[in-house]
RNA sequence: GGAGGGGUGGCCGAGCGGUUAAUGGCAGCAGACUGUAAAUCUGCCGACGAAAGUCUACGGAGGUUCGAAUCCCCCCCCCUCCA
């Protein structure tokens, strides 16, 4: 591994993107060449991509950084068809109109990792909608359909699991990985590209587009994917109490994303610092190093070079100082996440369990009342354990009441 | 088309006429211990209701019964084998 050559490969295999490679010697040599171009596909099943993007996101942001084009492929076509790799039911269908939308959401995320424009090495967006959506059936089938076997494609995995664990799968599904497959020689023959990238999971579909390419066009085409991240204690990535984390800030605040990372096990630290910040990895190695509570400095560092990637310089640094005067100081920090009650709803006397619902903290007024019997609701910092606990006017102080369930949830909320 | 096996709460998976809002596990929430970590231990874990209680839930629709997730009929879907 020491022998690589090219800085993208040599980067991305010390900070650990690496999992497997189709030819990484003769890729190696071809990213030595000059320029090249690669792609990542993207789908169109949220209006937002979330963490389990991240890692391929800055595959991308790293290509460029090493002098390369990254082409970031949102997935307009094929998400019409649905992804089976890695599922055991086919995903509800998606109208077009949502794939629409969805698209429009994940757009933007790009623009803050990848610097787009007309130039050699910029970063180009494209949509397979604008060749899958014309491909006429008879045609695709005489001039794909023949370079792939049923043989090979039973052997995929996500094709193999899915028969041996008695799922269904359906001929619509089936067809992905052609899709994908043909995608891969589309960019190819339209912008140069020679590499696709991607999660583990979607090693069979990259094999697939390499192969096709090498069948259809005579190309010689690369793979190359990063591997499935979890956590330490083994949890997929990505996921908390309240969903996925999310990467677009109307989807989840700058706030909640830095005390994702905050929140980062100890085990864990030293493998974020190096897939999702750009620090040095010497500096890294210092931070990994921090034992016991000091490594709680690592994650404050983590949490702040993530979110300022995603979410910029301001954000960080205000997610930052919220924190320490909320866990720090025990303070209020009036940029914690706010809500706002009518000043006479509250003066007539409001229970703690419609505001904990009203605040999100509760998902009924059972879970509310349960949260209070467990001695986690507080209210200024204070434990409320009555279950049929009112507040009012005397609760807030210059209009603004502090609500807290358990440890890290905190909301304000704030008599209009 | 034929034969057999299935469809249970976010997931897995018991139950197979009442005491079953439905065992158990996972996930989740809260508490304790800590460092806004992990592990561990404890409690909670359908909705509404102050409560009594009411409603909703075992693929869908009917039926039998005092009473059904459990029995019967029809329908839908999945799996396996056969044609």
């Amino acid at each position: 591994m020491t022998s690589l050559k090219s800085d993208f490969l040599r980067t991305i295999t010390e900070r650990g993107y690496m999992h497997q490679c189709t030819d990484l010697e003769a890729l190696d040599k071809r990213l030595t060449e000059g320029c090249q171009a690669a792609y990542i596909g993207f789908d169109c099943t949220a209006p937002s991509l979330h963490v389990g993007s991240l890692m391929q996101i800055m595959l991308l942001r790293w290509w460029q950084k090493t002098g390369h084009k990254p082409i970031v492929l949102m997935g307009g076509g094929t998400t019409r068809i649905g992804d089976p790799s890695g599922k055991d039911e086919a995903r509800k269908m998606l109208t077009d109109a949502d794939i629409g939308r969805n698209m429009d959401g994940i757009k933007s995320v790009f623009g803050k990792y990848l610097s787009f424009g007309a130039g050699p090495g910029d970063a180009i967006m494209v949509n397979n909608a604008d060749w899958l959506d014309k491909l006429n059936y008879i045609d695709f089938l005489r001039d794909y359909g023949h370079h792939f076997t049923i043989n090979r494609m039973l052997t995929f995995d996500s094709v193999k699991l899915r028969l041996e664990r008695e799922q269904p799968l359906t001929f619509l599904e089936f067809n992905y990985m052609l899709l994908q497959g043909y995608d891969f020689v589309e960019l190819f023959r339209r912008n140069k590209c020679i590499l696709q990238m991607g999660g583990s999971d979607q090693w069979g579909n990259i094999i697939n587009g390499v192969e096709l390419g090498r069948r259809a066009d005579q190309a010689e085409l690369y793979g190359l994917t990063s591997p499935l991240l979890t956590t330490s204690s083994g949890a997929k990535m990505g996921k908390t109490a309240q969903g996925a984390v999310w990467l677009n800030a109307d989807s989840l605040s700058a706030w909640e994303f830095w005390q994702y990372w905050r929140n980062t096990e100890d085990a864990d630290v030293g493998r974020f610092l190096k897939l999702f910040t750009e620090l040095p990895l010497a500096e890294i190695a210092k931070l990994e190093a921090l034992a016991g509570a000091e490594i709680n400095e690592a994650k404050k560092i983590l949490a702040g070079e993530v979110t300022r990637l995603c979410h910029g310089e301001a954000a960080a640094l205000e997610a930052a100082e919220t924190a320490r005067k909320t866990f720090e100081e025990g303070a209020s920090d009036a940029n914690l996440p706010t809500i706002e009650i009518a000043a006479a709803e509250l003066a007539a006397g409001l229970s703690l369990v419609a505001l904990l619902v009203k605040a999100g903290l509760a998902a009924s007024n059972g879970d509310a009342k349960r949260l209070i019997k467990g001695g986690g609701a507080r209210v200024n910092d204070e434990a409320i354990a009555n279950e049929g606990h009112n507040l009012g006017n005397t609760d807030l102080k210059d209009g603004i009441l502090k609500l807290t369930a358990g440890k890290k949830r905190h909301i304000l909320v704030k008599a209009v």
